[in-house]
DNA sequence: CAACTAGGTTAGTGATCGCTAACCGATTTG
DNA sequence: CAAATCGGTTAGCGATCACTAACCTAGTTG
């Protein structure tokens, strides 16, 4: 996605790298809500994944390059799932299935949610311009299904609305710890549903 | 409240020291917000207002003593705000003041918002756990008025309705910026009573 | 008005950081 | 099986950072 891979994912030499990247994506995408990109040392890097400092040159260009390929599959990630989703229905269903979509999202990504609205600012501007882009056009796919259902309203407002449902589905990381996840899930869906009402 | 002042306030020199006191933690608040703690450097902070670097060291005893300042202050703001709002309402009327008082406190505090809960982690562990418990109480006040109102609904729900609200009442930051203020506090609050129902 | 105080300056220091260089051993390949 | 490749290592370099030292000047004070 984000480098040109030369070696086959079929050699066992491919298949180590392969969860290799993996392991120093999720470590990273962990660090970094924990401690911010600025305060996460390539260091602190490559120990999380086993592995110590330099070694993840051989994966990533660099650790802001690792940042980008975080920010870039969490909101390809959430675009295309949002599409998928009003592919399948439509009306007062499509935003149930919106609400669903992005609980299911902010449930198993806390750290990616955490990072994206963190640490946005710290990509280069043109890896910034293309998250920010699917982003808003994520919320354009919000925004639509509103619009369906509440034609007398304008778009600015329907899309400060979508804005707030985000910062109550994505609160998890800040409260995930007091309630078990299927209630949590149940509770945020109906709630946001409330606000959309 | 956090540096004692030996200069009075009635001096010229005290009255210049005090704003540029206040200059400073309003230049940081906006700093952090835009580039986070670790990613704000001490020549930026003093820059932003108007004098250059060290001389923050004369106000404060360094730049963590000013990130504790900025949270000290509104999470002790949030939580004395809080309790004055409750010794003037009860019922269904607290709730209602909780959410406006909130709404407006993320309405004109939009900078200090964002560092609260993107740059808590870089406290000194005492003033993170001061400003933990300060931020505790006050979750703690929505969860009273809560239970008020839903008696048959545990508190871990309640705590999680709670931080869900403030998420959605703390999108400001995200999107203060299609509509104008009053539509935008309009929106926020109806949108937050609605999920509380 | 002389002595002191205090908020500002610039220069410098030690630590840390991102990244590169040079090298090594195992796997892949022709 | 020899050669090339590749993912790892350690050492080190240049830049940046928070903070300190030394000093300077204007305001305060007796």
């Amino acid at each position: 996605m984000t480098t040109t891979e030369r070696q086959p994912t079929t050699t066992a030499r491919g298949r180590a790298k392969a969860s290799r990247r993996e392991a120093l994506l999720a470590a990273a995408a962990r660090l970094f809500a924990e401690r911010g990109y600025s305060g996460t040392s390539i260091e602190d890097l490559g120990a999380a994944a086993g592995v110590s400092g330099p070694a993840l040159y051989k994966h990533f260009s660099g650790k802001q390059a690792m940042l980008a390929a975080i920010l870039l599959d969490a909101s390809e990630g959430l675009f295309a799932g949002g599409q998928d989703v009003l592919s399948r229905a439509t009306g007062a269903d499509a935003l149930r299935a919106l609400v669903a979509f992005h609980a299911d999202f902010a449930l198993g990504n806390a750290d990616v949610i955490r990072v994206q609205d963190r640490d946005l600012e710290q990509l280069a501007d043109d890896d910034r311009h293309t998250v920010r882009t699917l982003q808003r056009r994520y919320v354009e796919l919000w925004v639509d299904v509103l619009a369906g259902l509440h034609p007398d309203v304008d778009r600015a407002t329907l899309r400060t609305r979508a804005h707030a449902v985000f910062g109550l589905l994505n609160s998890t990381p800040h409260s995930g710890l007091d309630l078990d996840r299927t209630t949590l899930r149940a509770e945020l869906e109906r709630m946001a549903l409330a606000a959309l009402t």
